[in-house]
This record gives C-alpha cells, sequence and structure tokens, in this order.
DNA sequence: CTAGGGTTAG
C-alpha cells in the first residue's frame, strides 16, 4: 500500500517536473543513499534509472550504493560513465575500494587517486585509510608527509595515528600526534586509547589529565576500560565515579557500562557486576544490545548460568554475540549438550558460534566432532584454525597438530599469537628444535617477539630442546614476566641439568610460587643432585607458608630426588607416608632409581604397582620381565635406558619433521 | 555525494 503510493507520488512528480527541478533531485538523490546505506541496491537502482535528469551527485550516491552492496564492477561502471565528475565523485569511487581492505583495490585507489584532476583534503585522508587498513605504513606515512601542509587537518592525522597504535607503532603514533599543529578530542582520546591498547595505562592517565579539550564519553569510556583491561579494576571503577561526578549524571553511556560488566566477568567481581546490572535496569540501559551481551557474558563467567539465559531471554534484539555468548557460557559450563541444543537452534550463525560449539566438543575430547564441525563451517578464520589445532594438540597428536598447522599457512589464514603459542607447544613436545626455529622465524616475521604468551612458549619450546640458553636468552627480553615465564625458565633450567640456576632463579621470584614452580624446582633439583636444597623446597612447600598443596607430581619429584641420591628406603618411606594416593609416576621414578641403583626387591614392587595402575604400561611390564629371565643382579645394567628410547615418541616426532619440512612461509603483516 | 575515537562472543 505504502510503496504503491511512494510510487504514484513519484509518477505524478517524473511528469510534472520539469528539467530544472532540482528539489525534486536533490529528493531523489537523498533516497538512493538512503537506500545505498540500508543495503538496498535494487530500490537505488530502480530510482536511479527512473530519473530523467541525473546530477553528479546522483551518480555519486548510486556508485557508493553499489560499492556498499559489494557490486564493485556496476559501482566503476557508473563511475566511467558519468558525464562530469567532481572531486566528490572522485573521492567516492576512492572511497569504496579502500572498504574493500584488500591489497589489489587500494592498488586501484591508488591509481585513481594519482589519475584525479584535482584533490582536497578528503582525497588524501582516504587514500591513507586506505593503505593504514592495508598495513602499508611506508606509503601512508609517505603520503601525509606528500599532503600540503595546510590540509594536514586533525581529521588527516588522526588516521594515521591511529594506524600507528592499533599496529603497535607507539613510537611513531607519538610522533604523529605531537606533531601536530591543532588537536581535537578525537587525537586525544584515540591517543589515551591507543596507549591503553598497548598497555601502558599511566602514560595514557598523563594524557587523559593533561588534555587542554574537553573530554566526551569516548574519553571517559577508553581510560575507564583501559584500567579494566590492563588489571586495575579499582581505579576504572573509581574513575567511572568521578566521570559521573563531573559530567552531566542523567544519561549514561551504555559503552561504559559494558565495559565494565565484562570486567566484573573476566575478574569474577560477583559483588559489583551484580550492582552495576542493578544500576543499568534502573537507568533503562538493558535495551542496549550490546550492554546486554556483557550481562549475558558476564553471568556466564560467573557460571550463574541461569541468570545468563534471564538476561537473553528478556534482550528485546538478539544478534549473533548473544548467542554466541550463551552458548559460550554453556560449554564453560561443560553443559555441551545444551550448547548445542542453543547451536542448532541459532537461526544465524557466524565463525565464532561455530568456533565456541568446537571448543565444546574439545573440551570433552571430541575429537571427531571438532574435525567434522570445522569441515562444515564455511570460513576458516585464524581463530578457527588455532581451536582445531589446540584441540588436536590437547589429544597429544603432535604430527597431526603440525599438518593442520602447514595446511593452515597454505590456505594464507595468518596465524596469531595464540596459533604460534600453541605450534610452539608442538615442537616442544615433538622435540623438534627444527620445527622451533621456524616458528620462531614466523614469530619475528609477524611482530609477536613482544608477546608474553609467545614468550613463555618459546623459552618452554628452547629449554625442551636443550638450547637453554637461547631459552635464557628469550626469557631475559621479558619486560614483565609472570609466573608462567618463570616456571618455564625453572623447569628449563632443571631438565637442562642446571641445577643451581633454577634455583637462583626460583630465589629471584618476585611472584607468588604456584605448583608448577614447585614441581619445576623439585625437577631441578633432583636433575642436580640438589638433595639438601630439594628437601628445604619440599618442606617450605608442606609448611603451606604459600598455600600450595603437594601432589602426586610433587611426591613423583622428591622421589625422583631421594632415588636418584641413593636414599632409595627414604623414597619407599616418603610414598609410604604420602597423604595423596601415588599415581603411576611415583612409582616410575621409584622404579627407575631401583633400576639405578639394582634394588631388585623395590624395582619389582614399583613395577608391579605401575601395572595394578596401568596394565599396559611397557616400562613396568620390561621391567618385570627383565628381572624375571635375565638380570642376576648385576649393576649399571642398562635396562631401563632402551624402554626409554619411547618407540611411539620417536615415531611421532619424525612423522612432525616429514610435514613441515616444506619451509613455513608466512607473509608478512 | 566522499572522511576520524569507545563497548559485547571464539
Amino acid at each position: 500500500m505504502i510503496v504503491n503510493f511512494r510510487l504514484l507520488v513519484l509518477r505524478r512528480s517524473f511528469s510534472t517536473s520539469g528539467a530544472g527541478d532540482r528539489s525534486f533531485v536533490v529528493h531523489c538523490n537523498q533516497r538512493i543513499t538512503r537506500y545505498g546505506r540500508i543495503g538496498n541496491v535494487v530500490e537505488a537502482e530502480r530510482l536511479f534509472n527512473r530519473m530523467p535528469e541525473k546530477s553528479i551527485v546522483t551518480h555519486t550516491a548510486m556508485l557508493t550504493a553499489y560499492a556498499e552492496g559489494g557490486h564493485m564492477d556496476r559501482a566503476r561502471k557508473v563511475f566511467d560513465e558519468m558525464p562530469r565528475r567532481n572531486v566528490a565523485a572522485w573521492n567516492a569511487m576512492i572511497t569504496a575500494y579502500v572498504r574493500r581492505r584488500n591489497i589489489s583495490d587500494v592498488e586501484e585507489a591508488h591509481r585513481l587517486f594519482l589519475n584525479m584532476p584535482e584533490r582536497n583534503p578528503l582525497s588524501y585522508t582516504v587514500m591513507m585509510m586506505g593503505f593504514v587498513d592495508a598495513s602499508n605504513f611506508d606509503e601512508a606515512g609517505t603520503l601525509y608527509v606528500a599532503t600540503p601542509v595546510e590540509w594536514r587537518d586533525p581529521f588527516c592525522s588522526n588516521v594515521l595515528m591511529k594506524g600507528y597504535l592499533k599496529s603497535g607503532r607507539l613510537e611513531e603514533a607519538v610522533r604523529i600526534f605531537e606533531g601536530m599543529k591543532e588537536k581535537n578530542v578525537v587525537s586525544w582520546s584515540s591517543m589515551v586509547d591507543g596507549y591503553c591498547k598497548n598497555g601502558k595505562v599511566t602514560e595514557a592517565r598523563e594524557l587523559f589529565d593533561a588534555m587542554n579539550v574537553v573530554r566526551n564519553e569516548f574519553t571517559w569510556c577508553s581510560m575507564v576500560d583501559g584500567y579494566m583491561k590492563n588489571g586495575f579494576f579499582d581505579d576504572g571503577l573509581l574513575l567511572f565515579l568521578q566521570m559521573r561526578k563531573e559530567t552531566s549524571a542523567t544519561k549514561l553511556e551504555p559503552a561504559i557500562v559494558t565495559a565494565i560488566l565484562e570486567s566484573c566477568g573476566s575478574t569474577f567481581r560477583l559483588k559489583e557486576g551484580r550492582q552495576i546490572h542493578g544500576c543499568a535496569l534502573r537507568l533503562g540501559l538493558d535495551r542496549d544490545t550490546y550492554l546486554g551481551n556483557s550481562i549475558i557474558g558476564m553471568y556466564s563467567k560467573f557460571g550463574w548460568i541461569r541468570e545468563a539465559r534471564k538476561a537473553f531471554d528478556a534482550l528485546g534484539n538478539k544478534d549473533v554475540v548473544s548467542w554466541n555468548s550463551l552458548i559460550s557460557g554453556y560449554v564453560q559450563l561443560g553443559m555441551v549438550d545444551e550448547a548445542q541444543q542453543l547451536f542448532d537452534e541459532a537461526e544465524t550463525k557466524d565463525s565464532v558460534s561455530w568456533t565456541v560449539m568446537l571448543t565444546g566438543f574439545a573440551s570433552k575430547g571430541l575429537i571427531d566432532e571438532c574435525i567434522r564441525l570445522f569441515d562444515a563451517m564455511t570460513e576458516h578464520d585464524d581463530v578457527a584454525w588455532t581451536a582445531l589445532i589446540s584441540a588436536i594438540l590437547n589429544r597429544g597428536h603432535y604430527g597431526e597438530a603440525v599438518h593442520r598447522f602447514v595446511d593452515m599457512i597454505r590456505k594464507e589464514v595468518v596465524p596469531n599469537s595464540s596459533t604460534l603459542s600453541c605450534m610452539l607447544c608442538a615442537a616442544a613436545g615433538l622435540v623438534s628444535l627444527r620445527l622451533g626455529q621456524q616458528l620462531h622465524a614466523v614469530v619475528c616475521k609477524l611482530r609477536m617477539e613482544s608477546d608474553l604468551s609467545v614468550q613463555n612458549s618459546l623459552v618452554s619450546m628452547y629449554s625442551k630442546n636443550g638450547a637453554v640458553d637461547e631459552a635464557r636468552r628469550i626469557f631475559l627480553r621479558i619486560s614483565a614476566p609472570n609466573i608462567v615465564s618463570y616456571n618455564a625458565m625453572i623447569a628449563g633450567f632443571g631438565r637442562n641439568g642446571r641445577g643451581e640456576e633454577a634455583v637462583d632463579l626460583f630465589s629471584q621470584l618476585r611472584h607468588p610460587p604456584n605448583e608448577v614452580t614447585f614441581l619445576g624446582v623439585l625437577s631441578a633439583c633432583a636433575h642436580a643432585g640438589l638433595v639438601e636444597e630439594g628437601r628445604r623446597y619440599f618442606e617450605s612447600m608442606k609448611s603451606s607458608a604459600f598455600g600450595v598443596e603437594a601432589n602426586a607430581d610433587h611426591y613423583a619429584a622428591m622421589v625422583d630426588l631421594l632415588g636418584k641420591a641413593g636414599l632409595l628406603e627414604e623414597a619407599a618411606e616418603l610414598i609410604r607416608t604420602m597423604p595423596v594416593e601415588p599415581h603411576s609416576g611415583v612409582w616410575g621414578a621409584l622404579l627407575g632409581a631401583a633400576g639405578m641403583h639394582s634394588n631388585r626387591d623395590l624395582a619389582e614392587l614399583a613395577a608391579a604397582r605401575i601395572l595394578e595402575l596401568e596394565p599396559d604400561n611397557a616400562v613396568a611390564a620390561f621391567a618385570v620381565k627383565r628381572y624375571r629371565d635375565v638380570m642376576k643382579g648385576q649393576p649399571g645394567c642398562s635396562w631401563i635406558d632402551s624402554v626409554e628410547n619411547r618407540t611411539s615418541f620417536r615415531r611421532q616426532h619424525t612423522e612432525g619433521e616429514r610435514v613441515y619440512s616444506n619451509s613455513i612461509q608466512v607473509k608478512e603483516k
């Protein structure tokens, strides 16, 4: 009905309007623009074709509508066939190419830019956007320098500065920022945000306090979120309260509340989370989809799945993130069936939905389901690949993981830091220095040398491959090592027979040690024969000064330590009196020591216990057989060594070598 | 008609 009426009006307008009816043309141009913005190319095109008189603006609006709808060929045809063009038309065509975020399109944009008869400030800004999006900072920088000084307005400078910040090129960003003659609120806010995103909260706050323009909601939001994302929840909350006092408290930006709720979820702030949720409800902000999604996410992270479900059901405008947040909530609780039900129910799914579901199956070890899901996905991005690879790795299939990684690279999907972290663990597991070094080269190429999780994985990979000095070199370059870094390095020293250095590093710890730290230092003592030190660490751990409970692994390390030193009876006594149930690793340590010191009774005891726990254990079976048939108690027998050359392990190792032998080629970012 | 900040899920 409405459409017919419009057509009627339109028809009358066409018949009554003369060639010079400019207001009608303007009206149609606006409608084409509107159709383009809502993605209705068909209506835009229909109107365009019916217009007897078209202006430059008409063509420009139409080409933009086509481009937004993905029809680049038709957009270009409109541009090429325009009877006359102005700067805006050229800019629009360049913008259309730039928005494709693709190298060849940016090149085409650049050709147009070079050929245009006249340029305005916007031409430079848009072209620079293209280079920035393509991470071509050389060209972007050159173009910035080539931009006439009077045209280097905040608009233009902010684009380049923002690009530098996004790619972690802080110094270049600062250079642009400080060189700007005029800075607006976007310039300041972007720098504050950029510092925060690069972990420099102190510098961000200095700028935040130093700004000479009025802060707006973006500025506040960046700073509050910056505090929270960098682990300073209380400072963030304080600043939020300060904002409420300083600015008009009548309305509140949903974005800032969203940021806080997300942080409540990730730092497990149950009380604050509930309070802020209540506050958002009172202010009527809960209709905001972003905010609603963050509520679902927060309760999911708390494990309060019913609250999450309630927030989901209450949300008026659900989008794909709403669904994904709740699916993720079920997955996090291990409720994979419920997650799958929701996954099947969702009418719109994106790669996140599929990946969440994949990690759900992975958490249950259902590797075939993971692969089935992965194969059913239409697009595989870096995270999807990483989820699959990680699922395969968790099942211990290193060679297969390497195979998938090579596939990923061949498909030209750029690995992220978590992919590389995973793969470095594979290289450690495979004991393949060659693979590890190639991955290290990829890390450098992709500028991920400063990523903490990558650095930690590198330390672990190198030390497991015997290259402990290389591991140490990387460890020393970590700007803010966390407990995982220390654990990797301590264990690395230990397994390479450098017990003193392990002990030394432990004494320099700036973090409370955890279970892994103690396991590392105990193993280090065992390897280096530091019996007294080992005893001391073990006692200090048990004295609960650090709040760490000794588990069976720690006892295994102690049995190993005592056993290697020949204190077999003390080791056996430790097993007898340990408060946790000894697992096969504990008995294995005793078996190894008993073998080394030719204590037949204890070896047989240990082997028997292992076989009770693991009837298929080859080492124990071999030991029992060996003792029964061959060994007559001579010292120095090397049966344990021959078994330790675990054949299955070797096979996997060589399998991995073969798969990645065509060196890994990654395109530079 | 063409241009620049923040927030949610893997």
